[in-house]
DNA sequence: GTACCCTTGGGC
DNA sequence: GCCCAAGGGTAC
């Protein structure tokens, strides 16, 4: 595999009708919405080994449905941050628990940085900060850690402030 | 609590 | 061997 790949395969030129209600809100300043296809012997697995092995923990790998990674993948690049109630909204409705979605979005983000400190290495600032303010509702991929804190307005809707 | 970050281990 | 979900540490 290639060390410049994008973070998603391929692209996706429409949405079906039924996924349009999932992922209409958040407009966003990445590209239209992609999705990494997998087999369709995949569709709709999730394995599970709760057992331990020899006294240790094991872990379990969940194989998330084409469904469920087209969904995730469309608003993840609407929207690289959600408030509480829209992961758990979202995660509803994709059957997955809420851990596994914001574990999800966690692993994307850090592959989404990656890709943009492989492909911007010099500018990265440019890309992922812009100085001149301090406030912004969807905030890019950021260098920093411990840089975003979760806030409401009078009307509850979600926003990010820039620590 | 969630974030980032690195590591671990399973699936392909 | 690569990809990536999940575990775990640390910071706030």
């Amino acid at each position: 595999m290639s060390s410049v790949e994008t973070p998603y395969m391929e692209t996706i030129s429409h949405l079906p009708s039924s996924m349009d209600l999932l992922i209409q809100d958040s407009p966003n300043s990445f590209t239209s919405p992609r999705l990494k296809l997998l087999p369709a012997s995949i569709e709709e697995r999730t394995m599970k080994k709760e057992d331990t092995v020899q006294g240790k923990k094991q872990k379990i790998k969940t194989v998330f449905s084409q469904t469920q990674l087209y969904v995730l993948n469309d608003r993840f690049q609407r929207q690289k941050y959600l408030s509480l109630q829209q992961m758990q909204e979202l995660a509803n409705i994709l059957k997955l628990s809420y851990k596994q979605f914001k574990t999800w979005f966690q692993n994307q983000r850090m592959k989404c940085m990656r890709w943009q400190k492989n492909n911007y290495p010099k500018n990265s600032n440019s890309v992922t900060q812009n100085s001149s303010y301090k406030y912004t509702k969807y905030p890019l991929c950021l260098k920093n850690k411990k840089k975003i804190i979760l806030c409401k307005d009078g009307h509850g809707s979600p926003w990010w402030r820039l620590s």
